[in-house]
RNA sequence: GCCCCCGUGGUGGAAUUGGUAGACACACGGGACUUAAAAUCCCUUGGGCGAAAGUCCGUGCCGGUUCGAGUCCGGCCGGGGGCACCA
């Protein structure tokens, strides 16, 4: 089955095996079987954009390919799938532009990605194929975010969002980098629109401690813990001097900090800030209010580093530890968004407060002093401010207490005179969930009225449908009426996209779903989900006035659960079977790069901790394993872009080398999870490597099994043999660690013993291809034809894995390095295992060793055996 | 500012738990084959001194631990990534 070539013309032989693989659905995945172990191999899917494949895609592929490749030939049941998360704003944008629809876009790019996908030889089962915006996808994804509403974990607020007038849309915290857009970088605004919200922080414990359950690289895992950022602290009510307006409540996490309190800090944005402000002080606070809403992040943050402002509100509060009257201030150093937005300010013992309290004047109190040295000056005075550790110093009943046991003692005597508590903050915010964009899944939920809300529940009820509706039902002002939010029935999903002529964003915030009146404004059957449009007759009598939500979801939505998708991609009565669910339980390794470490991985794993909750999913984690490969940078080492002009492009080179060389290479640059940069020099290396083994296999101008392969089964030269055990150890070990750049170079020099060769046998050289065939599996197919592997499996992919023979590991002879103070002087070789008195002896009478010692008393000997003997003599 | 990672020949990089620094490739140079070229094969290639044998130095810099440090510890310098007024 091999082709008729006869030199090495991967022009003619990849599309062949392609073609072949294609036609044999040979990477299809098998069915489930219990008596065989499962792996599942998942790589991020990737959004299909017009400028498709690049050479970071393929590096990602190659990666999971070998492994997949080679895991098949262990004997595993592997499941490796692909899909494309397709919603998104590029092909919105694209579409607006164009005046095309957004579908036909995406159908285009798919099938150019799945085109050059097949021309790098990935042994994806393309049957499996997910499509984030395909309905019968995207029902699951409103599946799913039903059963978050159902849980109470989705709700709807009117919060100040990104807005970004150029993009015409809201943008999540995340798409908003240094204060302009991700995409495209427009400046952005702050806009107050009503949003969908998901209750993330509800498992921001859980999603912190069960980090400790995957295997991830430490710094993806921290980055998450830094994301949620949890601290221990205390809340900490200070009474206000004007008893009428109650408590100001803070939270620290310096509650042994207390007595060194010397003004008070509250957000800008603050509910208590107008009953706080005195009328002296009204014309201030109003205006540095406006100076501080108008500031955008950008700037707040360039501040940070400098100058603190703020303003007093003309109040005190009392300190409940001491009784001291102190001011209350308001600067916007302090986030409404974290902890109460208000603080208790310690200048002695942090940064922030210090500034200002230098800047305002305001007194400094020092209350921890130093345990050592380093926190103080020359003359033995604290350095201040002092944010170490130390003892309590001018705490009137807890001076000379170590800061941690203060902690406690003092939040648990303010706890019970009913004026604080332990608690614990976390960064991280619930997830902004709304788009109003077209190009995404639109969300399963009509707004109505009390009223109707009321009946159409009870017609759903006495219909026999099943509603998922929280236990308190979400609601919403629209034009000053409340609205309820009405889940659509499960059974009617998916709630598809209606068809629109114009993709353009309506400018006033609401997608361009909201221009299509038929659809947003209808006749509403609860128990059905069927609607009409309201400008029409009403249908029946238990039909409600309902308006849909115009909002869909952001692209995040899709990604957060497809994995699980590829276990049954056309299952239409869940997600995927029970069975399906726990033989092939998630994936045993997921390839991506790193700048996903918090934001999908963090999001999928909250979907995934609910999905558990919920019985759905049988382990808490979905990813196990992970791994992240570097970035491939251009040869100037700066990343990739057309308007640097450095893009290497994979289509060229798989037409100068071929892809099996493309792949080598791109595995051979260096280690995979090193950011490296391309470079084109280099390639000529691995593909004369290839060029080599095909020399090695193949006899020249006819193109027959190579004459020096021969069938006696010891043909190999001893030392060949040893070495290609070794090769088969090493290869595997490294492949399963992921490290195939040093896989590779074993195959090499594998390769230049055997050209050395007078001989090898068949099976030696067979064994060798089957080694290469993970990383270039058409080569490898090619050769394992022409060197008669069909005798013991009709492709190289479907043979077993070769084992290697322990016994052929073993030296007969061992090298020693023998060191004199630690300096190399010579080699002996020995039998191994020759007993130290051996080593020593043949050591010493070693003339290079024997020179050193001349004239000099042995101190000392140390002998790692096997390795190295080290004589110390002086 | 804080947290993390990384600094090895002309280049990409290799080096189990501390145990021969520079594997494997690229590039440069020399040679063989050839009328010639390409391809292929062979040799050299960290630096200094030396005709050579050899010898000293050498993994960003300074210091430490150790019989022995690219690897461990402390302090710098340089590069990259993440977070960023988070109380």
């Amino acid at each position: 089955m091999a082709t008729n070539c006869t030199d090495y013309d991967f022009l003619q032989i990849e599309p062949h095996w392609q073609k072949l693989w294609s036609d044999s659905a040979a990477f299809r995945t098998p069915a489930i079987d219990p008596s065989k172990p499962k792996y599942y191999v998942l790589d991020m899917f990737p959004y299909p954009s017009g400028a498709g494949l690049h050479l970071g895609h393929c590096e990602n592929y190659a990666i999971t390919d070998i492994l997949a490749r080679y895991q098949r030939a262990k004997g595993k049941n592997v499941l490796y799938p692909i899909g494309w998360d397709a919603f998104g704003l590029p092909t919105e944008n694209y579409a607006v532009k164009t005046g095309r629809h957004p579908r036909e876009v995406t159908v285009e790019n798919v099938a150019t990605f799945r085109r050059q996908l097949k021309a790098i030889g990935v042994s994806y089962d393309f049957e499996r194929e997910v499509d984030t915006t395909d309905p019968r996808y995207f029902r699951w994804t409103q599946w799913i975010w039903l059963q978050l509403f159902k849980k109470g974990l989705a709700y709807v607020e009117e919060k100040p969002v990104w807005w970004c007038p150029a993009l015409g849309t809201v943008l999540a915290n995340e798409e908003v980098i240094d204060g302009v857009s991700e995409v495209g970088k427009h400046p952005v605004e702050r806009r107050p629109l009503r949003q969908w919200v998901l209750r993330i922080t509800a498992y921001a414990e859980r999603l912190l401690s069960d980090l400790k359950l995957v295997d991830w690289p430490d710094s993806t895992k921290r980055m998450q813990e830094a994301w949620i950022g949890r601290s221990e602290g205390a809340e900490l009510l200070f009474a206000l001097e004007n008893s009428a307006l109650g408590d100001l409540k803070v939270f620290t996490t310096r509650p042994d900090t207390v007595f060194g309190v010397t003004f008070m800090v509250i957000a800008p944005e603050h509910p208590l800030v107008d009953a706080l402000t005195t009328p002296s002080q009204r014309e201030a606070v109003a205006a540095y209010r406006k100076q501080a809403a108008a500031k955008s992040d950008l700037e707040r943050t360039d501040l940070a580093k400098g100058e603190k402002t703020g303003v007093w509100s003309g109040s005190f509060a009392i300190n409940p530890a001491n009784g001291q009257k102190i001011p209350v201030w308001i600067a916007d150093y302090v986030i409404m968004g974290y902890g109460t937005g208000a603080i208790m300010a310690v200048p002695a013992h942090d940064d922030r407060d210090y500034a200002f309290a230098q800047k305002f004047n305001i007194p400094v109190i020092q209350v921890i002093e130093p345990d050592h040295a380093e926190g103080r000056n020359g003359n033995g005075a604290p350095k201040l401010p002092y944010t170490g550790d130390g003892r309590l110093v001018h705490s009137d009943g807890y001076s000379g207490l170590p800061w941690e046991q203060a902690k406690k003692k003092i939040t648990a005597d303010l706890a019970a005179r009913g004026r604080g508590q332990a608690t614990v903050n976390f960064k991280l915010r619930d997830w902004l969930f709304s788009r109003q964009r077209y190009w995404g899944e639109p969300f399963p939920i009509v707004w109505v009225n009390e009223a109707d809300y009321a009946a159409a529940v009870a017609h759903a009820k006495a219909s026999g449908a099943s509603l998922p509706l929280p236990s308190a039902p979400v609601t919403c002002v629209i034009d000053g009426e409340t609205r309820y939010a009405l889940p659509v029935p499960e059974q009617s999903l998916p709630l598809q996209l209606p068809e629109v002529k114009s993709y353009q964003p309506t400018g006033t915030g609401e997608s361009p779903l909201a221009a299509i009146t038929e659809w947003v404004d209808i006749w509403y059957d609860a128990a059905t989900g069927h609607a009409a449009p309201a400008s029409g007759a009403k249908p029946a009598a238990h039909y409600v006035s309902a308006r849909r939500e115009t909002n869909t979801m952001p692209q995040w939505a899709g990604s957060c659960w497809y994995y699980l998708r590829y276990l049954e991609p056309k299952n239409d009565a869940s997600i995927a079977s029970p069975e399906a669910l726990k033989y092939w339980g998630g994936p045993d390794i997921y390839v991506g790069g790193a700048e996903h470490a918090v934001l999908h991985l963090l999001y999928a794993r909250f979907w995934h901790k609910v999905l558990f909750d919920l019985g759905v999913v049988p382990t808490p984690e979905p990813f196990t394993r992970l791994f992240h490969q570097g970035i491939i940078l251009g040869e100037d080492g700066e990343k990739m872009s057309k308007s640097r002009g450095n893009v290497a492009n994979p289509d060229d080179i798989i037409k100068s080398h071929g892809t099996d060389t493309l792949r080598l290479y791109l595995m051979f640059l260096g280690p995979l999870e090193a950011m490296k940069p391309w470079n084109p020099n280099g390639i000529e290396g691995v593909h004369r490597f290839l060029q080599k083994v095909w020399r090695e296999c193949v006899e020249r101008d006819t193109g027959a099994t190579h004459p020096k392969i021969v069938d006696e089964a010891d043909a190999t030269p001893a030392d060949l043999a040893k070495l290609l055990h070794e090769t088969i150890k090493k290869v595997g070990e490294d492949i399963e660690g992921l490290r195939y750049n040093t896989a590779i170079s074993t195959m090499m020099i594998f390769v230049n013993a055997w050209q050395k060769a007078e001989r090898i046998a068949r099976r030696d050289a067979l064994a060798f291809l089957q080694l290469l065939a993970p990383f270039a599996p058409h080569l490898a197919e090619e050769l394992w034809s022409r060197c008669g592997g069909q005798a013991i499996a009709s492709t190289v992919g479907t043979a077993p894995w070769p084992a290697f023979d322990p016994v052929k590991l073993v030296a007969t002879e061992q090298k020693i390095v023998v060191q004199v103070c630690g300096k190399k002087r010579a080699e002996i070789i020995l039998p191994t295992g020759a007993p130290e008195e051996v080593v020593i002896a043949a050591a010493k009478a070693h003339s290079d060793v024997s020179a050193f010692l001349n004239g000099k008393e042995i101190k000392r000997i140390i002998y790692i055996p096997g390795k190295i003997l080290n004589i110390v003599a002086t």
